[in-house]
RNA sequence: GGAGAGGUGGCUGAGCGGUCGAAAGCAACGGACUUGAAAUCCGUCGUACGGGAAACCGUACCGUGGGUUCGAAUCCCACCCUCUCCGCCA
């Protein structure tokens, strides 16, 4: 959420970033309820001042004289509780509108529509190196060694679930643990979270639990859904808390289980292990005071650049641009590895991690505060990113790992964890 | 799952329905004393929104949400959470 002060402030500012972002939203309706949620508050206070003042007088006034007041502050009681009823309904649907408001929007991200005019930054992890031989893709390669049961899957929780097995099951322990160690060995705390989450850490993170368009499967008859994302847990950890400025910032690695419900995006674009309902996931988090956070966005990103260069997978790095950032981010930076199953078997580059800078958006919603040297108080500034999402990165080391012959080798960095130097 | 106790400021912890935004202690901050530090003494010390150039004023907040009342931290109801005991259990 954006402050409501900066909004009124900078409507044409934000507007225009409105645009920028391919949000369909009417701001200056956002202003008019803004407008007489305001005057309505001024009135209420007025009369609950008057209240208080009766309530006040109550005390020294002689017995007889009692009445008037008793009679005035019950009028006042019904005028504040009709004002407080509509004031509790312009306040829903100016909360609705305030929801839809994306953040600011950094300088620098490329303006776009979707994804296809993300940017490039650079490449690494070595180099595209196309085989002498037709590259399989990680569902031939997992149909080869029996690494992956779809069938099974759906036949125990249905479609886009599955079995890992045999050494994939292996090697997905041994990356998770490895890319753990790499991240903590770099100062971040390491978390277990829980797999659930309430509605109130949802929604701060930016996520709408129930409701038609949602990503997310929630528990019947409670408030707690599967959590999309470790993020979403990691940000909740510290809601309502006023953390001290020396403690930031504050780097959290955590790794869950991932539940999404994917609606609707059955087909190509969803192939094998690229697009599942659940699936580990290691994830960054970090809790930064707003100078602290450009540096750390670079930071997280320079992490996740790392552990592909030490895997070798070939991956580049994408500005995403403003119609593709989703809500909560101010900038995100995309790490794509090249995947030969994809692009009709020519190969192509497919999302493994993701960072974003979500400045103070997602910790205004949450009340994540800081209190800086000089005693005042202000929301941190929260990032996010992905150490090692294990459905996509193994699919990126089966295809750009595998051999004429159909089997795999396992990346240098993964063979002492997992026990063997390759799989077939 | 059953029985009981409890949730108050950064922490500990008082709080007859009106003088309580909340005692006291600790911590923190500013100052005095000191060569420096400790100790001691004095002072400051919640957050949000609105008004005001400011001093300051108003409103709200004592787990959450309802209710009773002229008036609720205090009474009532529901829910959440914590602790103790019992049962069950990886």
């Amino acid at each position: 959420m954006l402050d409501p002060k900066f909004i009124r402030e900078h409507v044409d500012e934000v507007k225009r970033n409105i645009l920028r972002r391919r949000v369909d939203l009417d701001v200056d309706e956002l202003m008019n309820l803004d407008a007489d949620r305001t005057e309505l508050h001024q009135e209420i206070d007025v009369l609950r001042r008057e209240r208080n003042e009766i309530a006040e007088k109550m005390k020294n006034t002689v017995v007889d004289e009692r009445p008037t007041l008793v009679e005035r502050g019950r009028a006042l009681k019904q005028e504040v509780a009709v004002k407080e009823e509509a004031l509790k309904t312009i306040e829903a649907a100016w909360q609705t509108l305030m929801l839809k408001v994306p953040n600011m929007t950094h300088p620098d991200s490329p303006d776009g529509l979707d994804d296809s005019q993300n940017k490039e930054l650079k490449r690494g992890g070595g180099e595209v190196a196309r085989p002498s031989f037709k590259p399989r893709s990680h569902v031939e390669l997992a149909q080869l060694h029996d690494l992956i049961d779809f069938e099974r899957g759906a036949k125990v929780a249905g479609a886009k679930f599955y079995f890992l097995k045999g050494k994939l099951a292996v090697l997905q322990q041994a990356l998770a643990f490895w890319v753990m160690q790499q991240i903590v060995a770099k100062g971040y705390m390491p978390m277990i979270t829980p797999d659930v989450a309430n509605e109130a850490s949802l929604v701060g993170a930016g996520f709408a639990p129930r409701g038609p368009e949602t990503q997310i499967y929630s528990l019947e008859n409670t408030d707690l859904s599967l959590i999309g994302t470790a993020e979403i847990p990691l940000n909740g950890y510290h809601q309502g808390e006023i953390l001290e400025q020396a403690q930031l910032p504050l780097r959290y690695v955590g790794v869950s289980h991932c539940f999404r419900t994917e609606a609707g995006t059955y087909g190509r674009e969803s192939y094998g292990l690229y697009r599942v309902h659940q699936f580990l996931k290691v994830e960054m988090v970090v809790f930064s005071t707003p100078e602290q956070s450009e540096a750390m966005h670079e930071e997280i990103r320079a992490i996740e650049e790392e552990l592909m260069n030490l895997l070798r997978v070939p991956y580049r790095v994408v500005d995403i641009c403003t119609g593709d950032l989703g809500g909560p981010a101010y900038r995100k930076y995309d790490l794509e590895a090249w995947m030969w199953g994809r692009g009709d078997g020519q190969g192509d580059w497919g999302e493994v991690t993701s960072c974003s800078n979500c400045t103070d958006y997602q910790a205004r919603r949450l009340n994540i505060r800081y209190r800086a040297a000089d005693g005042s108080v202000a929301h941190v500034h929260t990032l996010n990113g992905t150490g090692a999402a294990l459905s996509r990165l193994p699919i990126a080391i089966l295809e750009n790992y595998q051999q004429e012959n159909g089997s795999i080798l396992v990346p240098e960095v993964l063979r002492p964890l997992c026990g063997f130097d390759r799989i077939g």
